[in-house]
DNA sequence: TGCCAGGCCTGTC
DNA sequence: GACAGGCATGGC
């Protein structure tokens, strides 16, 4: 079944593009397939108009070892509001496939971009200009576990590696997302005439559980590398309740950043990444190589020894409380440049 | 073939 | 606090 809504002020290629999320795939015809929680979602934009289709037949009933127990408490419990709650949705709920209160959750249409833009000082020209050119890029509502294993594996790799990365513990450790007879949902070869009907079934991303009862092998095979013992030491820590992402949302700022920085292979920009894509702090403002690049080549194009930690204080106090969105238009911008 | 990649950890100064 | 080297691997 095939929906539409109207959004005004949304790019959908800006906003799944953009290095945030690592699951999304554009397909030849526009749509784009991604992966949310145990569905499998294809939206398309069209102007001002975002379609969406739905599976007819959800799976009934989800194993035991869902993606999502982190939030499992949480589903199906209504239109949330504030803008850090889980909006990850289960298949097989009531009515099943995928609803518009998950598409607008997830995409952050709930929030309005041109007051949000409004935040951002007037006098940042630099920022104001990478927002015009992406203008609809809005930050997502992820699910912490994934983003936090995403960037943890994100460490040093291009993006290109890390969408495979992603790919193969979601192929090696998650489960097949398929109808209640068996059957792949949205074949990921579908849409390809040149793999004829051979089809894989996509996979939802690995529990916390699963990836701290794996084995270092197993993850070294999917090309992790130096991180695999980060990514199996960090989902150990939140599988024995050492660090409970679930929490995070209702800290303060500083609190949950502390907290994140404590697990393996987490230190302050994936710690950010996580809080601004998957916990709806809004003034996580992560520094990598590119940002980094891009703050000073347009903020000091003159002063060659300004340091990390002043680099820190000035996205600190420069780019008020949606700092992180503002981030997310600098950081696109930039690697547009290349 | 060699550089570099949405970093982090550790040791050294 | 600042900095360098090491860590695995693959795309370009």
């Amino acid at each position: 079944m095939r929906q539409r809504i109207n959004v005004p002020d949304f790019d959908l290629a800006a906003t799944l593009d953009c290095g945030q999320a690592f699951r999304w795939k554009r397909g030849g015809d526009a749509w784009y397939v991604g992966v949310v929680g145990r569905e499998v979602w294809r939206l398309r934009q069209e102007g001002h108009t975002l379609e969406w289709e739905t599976d007819p037949k959800p799976t009934p009933n989800p194993s035991k070892e869902g993606n999502f127990g982190l939030h499992s408490k949480k589903r199906n419990s209504g239109l949330c509001t504030k803008n850090r709650d889980s909006v990850i949705p289960s298949s097989g709920g009531a009515g099943g496939g995928l609803s518009e209160m998950h598409i607008t959750k997830y995409l952050s249409l709930d929030r309005s971009l041109p007051a949000i833009v409004a935040t951002f000082p007037v006098d940042n020209a630099p920022l104001h200009a990478a927002v015009r050119r992406h203008w609809g890029l809005r930050v997502l509502r992820q699910e912490p576990w994934e983003c936090l294993a995403s960037f943890i594996a994100s460490s040093s790799k291009q993006i290109v590696q890390i969408r495979q990365i992603v790919e193969l513990l979601a192929n090696r450790f998650g489960e097949p997302i398929t109808n209640a007879d068996g059957r792949a949902r949205w074949p990921q070869r579908a849409e390809d005439p040149r793999l004829g009907e051979a089809t894989e079934p996509y996979h939802s991303f690995p529990s916390v559980g699963v990836i701290a009862r794996a084995s270092h092998e197993h993850l070294l095979a999917c090309k992790l590398g130096f991180r695999a013992k980060y990514l199996l030491a960090t989902a150990r820590m939140i599988d024995n309740g050492d660090v409970k992402l679930d929490a995070l949302r209702s800290m303060e700022y500083e609190r949950a950043l502390e907290e994140l920085v404590r697990l393996p292979g987490v230190g302050e920009k994936i710690a950010n990444c996580v809080l601004l894509f998957s916990c709806g702090f809004d003034e996580a403002f992560p520094i990598d190589v590119w940002i980094e690049r891009a703050l000073r080549r347009l903020y000091f194009p003159r002063k060659h020894n300004v340091t990390h930690r002043q680099l820190r204080e000035f996205a600190r106090s420069h780019f008020g409380p949606y700092a992180g969105w503002a981030q997310q238009c600098l950081f696109f911008s930039e690697r547009m440049r290349k």
